[in-house]
DNA sequence: CTGAAAGCGCTAACAC
DNA sequence: GTGTTAGCGCTTTCAG
């Protein structure tokens, strides 16, 4: 095909030569440091702009040892969850002047691992982990230890902090209020669809709304629950299974949206009727949430800030003002009435 | 709070010494070139292991000329269909040992052009550009010129090749196949929502569509469009007004799924049963098309393919093997019928 | 098989 | 105000 290569970018140097200055003064007049007489900085400029210099941020990032970059690992971009968090943490990086280096762990199981032996510490001078499935977290500590800035994202155990600097919320608040919302309708008979093994990684969302339940002196079995994974089709599964083996249900707690939209559509393929025949309750408020018909009824969690939190708090780690222990606690969760929920109808 | 700093990373000066040999064989050893005896290359994979060192990527970049990441551009990751391309793009960059940087221009006017700016050319030496409303083709083209590679990965006029390398699809195709879907159905009162302005990113999908329309003699009349934007909550609005407007309708043609998803809840919100009242068909095949209730049909595209080879072409053109009048066609739309769309009822 | 020298493009520190 | 020197961590010659 085309035999033209492309053509080496414009350097520095360049630039100096053809303003008849050193290369100091060229990197002065792009930086606005030191001091450069207006006459030879418009001179500098218009040949920069003449040869279309943009200075290499390669070269400037191994001088000055320091990154434009800080990288993202995340479980799985497809799930709404995530675009969510990197958009907040992509622009909260910008107005730290990083760019974002973005990982999906899923789908080629060594990739992160690879990801993080490269890229962490030297493309990119520190990692903001917002998978919280899978959290590989031997791996992180190995990596914190070598001295590689990491700060895990959405650490759903706040009382727990995991030795690595981190951003919480009150994640067993937020089953609690789900729990609570079903419970202030006049559910007795409520089932819990768990989007992780039992002590996975929404367990404490779950005890949330156990302990809830706990006070409300309302018993709930084994038998009521099912342990899955967090994604729509297993939520769907989940529920077909639930609510075939436990009919007189009224209602589900569910412990993420993703799952919950599946469990909305399993329901009505069940012929049940939402919110008449059964009531559905989650956690997250993603997106889809709001879109779905009818709308899901959620715990919200503040995703947009826990993003933001974990890139600034990334950033104070890298300066030195913060450590190993710090645990920062974000605005705590909302409910959020949609049409998923409703008093149950009195039973036939 | 912490005083300790992070400790700088063994460098390959450090294994050298350590190993008590040069620099050039520690290299070598690394990355399996040049000859080294077993005896030393144990010793010092030994070393390394015992510093934890891994190399300097930056650094590495910067004596190759050659970045280990390659950039992508977009327009909004939370429109779903930006995440599947990710994903899609990120398994092919990996194949070629790349990561991605992710840049969003939405939300800040200027950080698309900021972000080719720094990053084109210098932190990574090309870039995809995968956001197909507002393409900033002007910027694009000066970057090329100035030598930096740059494909355009979904490119919506298969004839009307950008003066970029680019991958297209024949969205011309998949508007008539979406057109002919309806009609063959039975339908001749159908609307249409474009998710673009008039002669905006839409318009061939549209094309189509019309064609399909003509050649069944099949009339369309201006008063049965609406160019709208490409959201959720725009589809929403111009459905809730078409169907208003002109409630003899029977179908609709909606030019994006993201958009048709909006137009569902409008027809469900007017008291519209789909697909017995109203039928709806639209384009792309996103994730959240299957998801809905009821499901969405849809002309599908190959989003999977238009993110591979766009990377694909990038690699090639970095290589000379490609050039700006390179255009790469993806696999035919193919229509997947699923319950939004069925024969219209004889009318009341 | 191994090492020494040179330099990628840039900036920090210091001279003038 | 401006230039010079040194070097970031690595790889590519080219000698031994």
């Amino acid at each position: 095909m085309s035999s033209k290569r492309f053509t080496p970018a414009a350097t520095i140097k360049d630039v100096a030569e053809h303003a008849g200055v050193s290369v100091m003064t060229v990197s002065n007049v792009l930086r606005g440091r030191g001091r450069v007489s207006e006459e030879t900085r418009q001179r500098v400029l218009e040949v920069v702009e003449r040869q279309g210099y943009r200075p290499n941020l390669t070269a400037r990032a191994l001088v000055e040892r320091k990154a434009p970059t800080l990288a993202l690992m995340l479980s799985c971009i497809t799930n709404p969850f995530y675009p969510e968090f990197t958009l907040a943490a992509n622009l909260s990086a910008l107005k730290h002047q990083r760019h974002l280096l973005v990982c999906n762990t899923d789908h080629e199981p060594d990739s992160g691992t690879r990801f993080l032996e490269q890229v962490a510490g030297s493309l990119s001078d520190g990692v903001l982990v917002a998978n919280y499935a899978d959290l590989p977290i031997d791996e992180l500590r190995r990596l914190q230890r070598r001295g590689v800035p990491v700060v895990i994202s959405v650490w759903e155990l706040p009382d727990e902090p995991p030795g690595i600097p981190c951003v919480t919320f009150d994640s067993k608040g937020a089953g609690r209020l789900a729990a609570q919302h079903l419970i202030e309708y006049g559910h007795r008979r409520i089932g819990a669809i768990i989007g992780s093994s039992r002590n996975g990684i929404h367990q404490a969302r779950y005890d949330g709304f156990r302990e809830a339940m706990r006070e409300a002196r309302i018993r709930h079995l084994a038998a009521d629950e099912r342990f899955t994974q967090d994604s729509f089709e297993y939520g769907y599964e989940a529920a077909k299974h639930l609510l075939s083996a436990r009919p007189d249900l009224t209602a589900l707690f569910v412990s993420n949206d993703l799952p919950a939209l599946g469990v909305l559509n399993a329901a009505s393929d069940l012929g049940y009727s939402v919110p008449d025949d059964l009531s559905v309750v989650s956690i997250t408020d993603i997106i889809p949430a709001r879109q779905s018909r009818p709308g899901l009824t959620t715990v919200a969690i503040p995703t947009a800030e826990l993003a933001e939190q974990g890139i600034d708090l990334l950033i104070e780690l890298m300066a030195g003002r913060a450590n190993e222990s710090t645990v920062i606690h974000t605005s705590p969760p909302k409910l959020i009435v949609r049409g998923s929920t409703a008093r149950p109808t009195v039973s036939s």
